[in-house]
DNA sequence: CATGAATGAGGGTTCATTCAT
DNA sequence: CATGAATGAACCCTCATTCAT
């Protein structure tokens, strides 16, 4: 439909913007401008600069969601999960930028987005990923010796990082890239960084 | 002298409002305040609100880079390195718990500070963390097969995504989860996650 | 005819907007939710909010006018056109509470609608009334030592008085009531308030 | 002091504004060009738009409150008493017309006025005149047989009529008029309209 | 050094009105 | 007739910064 249409146009527009400026320094006009509409009707959408913002930022915690339960429901080899999760964070990076930097730049750690709501946001994303390392521990992949959630923040720790420094330095990813990328960061975080 | 004592209680004032409310939320009216100094004084030592900020985000990339070079020059075992690294982090957690959640929400990732500027600071600290990687490969401790930055994503991602949950919980720390952690994460950055 | 039920749907619908929240607060959107019409049909029907109101106080003046008029020309016993005049704004405030509080609090004191063809509204039922009196002074019912326009001020001022309470606490009146206060208003008009 | 001044400066020709244009229609860039001071000055001393208008009718019932209370206390004979009424409010109008007129089109009628707590105000000085004319019923000056509202209802309807008029018609009030006024209304209000 | 009054540009939001369908 | 998407001027309020005392 039209309407969808024009939600669309506002949303990536504002994507742009968010993206380029961060959210304080993004102005209601600058995402109309880009968007190519008038003042008035990203208002007519979107009742606040927060509301689309949110409505940006729920979208993404639900693709995390769904991406975490599918694979902490799946049966596949646990390196196999392992290499799922990190692909599909370097491919949401390829196929949307804007919304990738924005999660690491505007969500993930600023204290903007960190209203109690916010957090527990966060807090789900970090359940989610504990439960799969859970089941590493579970399946005798993961060492038991070592509490679930320093895995946990290890095995995020490493994607955050190396997306971070993929969105500051706005880099282009080629698929062989993702795929060295996935290859040493589960190489390390399975068989340690130690010389043999 | 009572120059430098105010601009201390100033700048300690605008550690917990930067903190609390986040940079671009910040008042300078709520520093005035918190500091109980008057308005126009904060002007008088701090020519505007980045000024005041960039004071305090200088002192900490001083002490972060003296850290690290302290660390590269250092003769000691690698392990040992890797663990007087995370410490310091930790440790700065426990006696400035304000400056780090600084940098955690505002300075590592936040766009706010990714002005030119503000990323070739961020970049100045990966350097020098890559630097060290790259001792403990030359030393024959570290892997050489996997490329000098990947294992600076592991490494400095893991201290980031851990401090970042202690921080946004405003967890406290003893000494004694400060060691288990720093053991934990060399541990499995060295050895890896997977059961032997 | 379909066209003027909507017309009569759309300022019934007006009417309850305008009385609970005021011109100035009034949303063109919250008419056309109220009536149940689209948006544009309330401009498709008037031209502008303001022409709409202004239907709302015409037909108000219409009717006031023609009351005092027929009154006016009455042969009716004095203290008999009195009742009338009272009990006309007491039957309408029965029958069309809105359209009467509107007219207290928006109309006959707001300065909303004080505009000069506003004014010249309320000084002509001014006139009116006033004519009325006058008739009472040459029928020497009523005192010709007073100056006409205090007769005026007194007697419509404690009709106005009367309503104020009654709108402002959104009372209901039965016939009793209206009745009880028709006749004490004039009994203290014609009388006076002193003890005899 | 400075303060004070400016204050009073910015009171002054918010009153002069608002009684102009209303309040909805009243910009604060109109007061503060009027006040001949910057805009920011004027939130400087008052929050809001609608802090700054409470401040003005604050300061008005303080004093409506203070004479209905200083005559409802008074030995005066009940005639002197009424007169007094009258005259505070002429007086009012003589020395801060554009106060009165604020009271009479913005706040006595105006649903604007009409939230839950400026309702409170209105009924507190309805009852402060209701307790007046029951002393002059209980002195036998005023009749019982009229519930004591009504000779509310007329007394203080006559006084409103009447100041509407003068307020709308921006008239000027001479001492002469002013008492002139003051005894055809008591005159009617206390002996009637009627012929004897 | 210290104070806090004064400034005014900037930005989010509202909402009457228009217009394409 | 009817709809509701689209427009954009207007306005309240914020707040970094300046300045007189």
């Amino acid at each position: 439909m039209a309407k969808d249409e024009k939600q669309k146009i506002i949303i990536d527009a504002s994507l742009e913007v968010f993206r380029e400026k961060g959210f304080a320094n993004t102005r209601m006009a600058d995402i109309a401008n880009r968007a190519g509409v008038s003042y008035g009707l990203v208002y007519h959408y979107f009742s606040s600069k927060e509301v689309l913002f949110d409505a940006i930022v729920e979208s993404w915690w639900k693709v995390v969601y769904d991406m975490l339960e599918l694979n902490s429901a799946s049966e596949s080899d646990f390196e196999k999960i392992l290499n799922n999760i990190i692909l599909f964070f370097l491919d949401t990076y390829d196929t949307n930028p804007n919304l990738m930097a924005i999660f690491i730049t505007e969500v993930s750690r600023s204290s903007v987005y960190h209203t109690p709501r916010g957090l527990s946001k966060f807090r789900n994303m970090f359940v989610l990923f504990e439960e799969i390392m859970s089941i590493g521990q579970k399946k005798k992949v993961l060492r038991s010796d070592i509490a679930t959630h320093y895995l946990t923040y290890i095995f995020l720790g490493a994607i955050e990082a190396f997306l971070s420094v993929v969105v500051l330095g706005n880099e282009k990813l080629t698929q062989d890239r993702k795929n060295r990328a996935a290859t040493s960061i589960i190489s390390v975080f399975l068989n340690g960084a130690k010389c043999s």
